[in-house]
DNA sequence: TGACTTTTATAAAATCTTTATACCTGCCTG
DNA sequence: CAGGCAGGTATAAAGATTTTATAAAAGTCA
């Protein structure tokens, strides 16, 4: 169940199934939309590892259901087209997506590009790695945290912002910040249930939960884990 | 002088030409190598922001260039080939090339591919913000100073009046300009909250506090950081 | 029901502002 | 020259205010 989850959002039948088929051999799981629309939809809901994006949709045009994901998708999205357009290609890598590939491609260049974006992410994600801090141990993919050895049990919203926090570590992140992260826009100004979460997993991390020593709490501006 | 210091590794001139100009009226800065010893060692002594390799080189098989950088470079290498051979670029891509390029290449789609591959390492890397000075080391964007290696912890209002000094290091700046950007419009004839917030700073930062090294009076006008 | 999240309430802590007082330097004057 | 005054500066410490911690009640969802 830890295979890498595949988005693959393109209108024609055929090219679906065939990846889907190519995809599924290599040992990843993978899931189809047929336009645009969809697609958004489906990586909001699944958060695959990776999308692959035909350009050539009929609804959107490509070009924008590719800016709507750039904006808050944060892992990579390879384009696929027919034109093989320089102003296409170029288009398609200065607004952000990973790589591009014309079609017809070959199908072991696809995956080795989709391994390439893959590895490239995860080295800059790293998060695969256990992360240890002096008696903490975290997990971010497994998603436990152990203290001196012994598994803390966490609800989602602790975990997200125990990740956050690591993922950031040493740095201060504002309230605003973690409150945009971890429960979204328009959340910004609730700072009291930051306070009643950090103060739970203070409960639940720090051995002396009065004199942090890891999640530290900087007066008027946020915290900061260390 | 800021501008991204590209290296071309490739044994064909009149390529290497092609791609200095272009790459040059694109504001980069370029600097060349004929072959794959050369490049390694320019490499290693410009430490190039990024790397075009063609791997179809004379001296050294290209595969084994790129293997080399690998060890060691973890700026962006981008490789080019004539052949278009599936096998090569599948190979250059798994081994942990950035991206790949067929010769021959249109400009637009190498320029594009560029700002991709520095886009993405630029986003990742983050590394400086960091000032330091002395026994002083101060991080504007993580918020946090050192003094001796040790945390210092500092309120909102003290680290902005540091960050302020340590901005504008050396100048020597008005109360009222430092007023003005710390508490705002209006609090400019406040001038000892200044004095009671230097006091604290010179408590926690200066080795000598009685005669501060780094937050030096200059009487009459206000304050200079060293 | 039970596990979790959101609110509410209140105590405690940290920070900021203000006041008070001492200091230091140079200059004027007896 | 000593003493005192003036302008600017340094520092401690007392309020005032803001921010944070925590428990616990109320709401939500499966």
């Amino acid at each position: 169940m830890n295979s890498e989850l595949v988005l693959i959002i393109d209108d024609e039948p055929q090219i679906r199934k065939l990846l889907k088929i190519v995809l599924e051999s290599n040992g990843y799981r993978v899931i189809q939309a047929k336009d645009g629309k969809e697609g958004i939809l489906l990586a909001g809901s699944h958060q695959p590892d990776l999308i692959l994006l035909d350009i050539g949709l009929p609804d959107m045009s490509g070009h924008q259901v590719l800016k709507n994901l750039l904006a808050w998708y944060t892992k990579p999205i390879i384009v696929l087209s027919v034109q093989n357009g320089e102003e296409d290609i170029v288009n398609a890598l200065d607004s952000g997506a990973s790589d591009y590939l014309a079609k017809p491609f070959r199908t072991g260049e696809l995956l080795a590009r989709i391994r390439s974006a893959l590895k490239r992410y995860r080295s800059v994600d790293q998060s695969d790695s256990v992360v240890v801090f002096s008696d903490l141990e975290i997990d971010l993919i497994s998603r436990t945290a152990k203290k001196n050895d012994t598994i803390v049990k966490l609800t989602q919203t602790e975990f997200n912002l125990l990740s956050l926090l690591v993922k950031h570590e040493g740095k201060v992140l504002t309230h605003q910040f973690i409150l945009k992260e971890i429960w979204g826009m328009g959340y910004q100004t609730e700072t009291q249930y930051l306070r009643v979460y950090v103060a739970q997993l203070r409960k639940k991390l720090e051995t002396d939960p009065n004199h942090p020593i890891h999640i530290i709490t900087e007066s008027g501006v946020g915290y900061r884990f260390c």
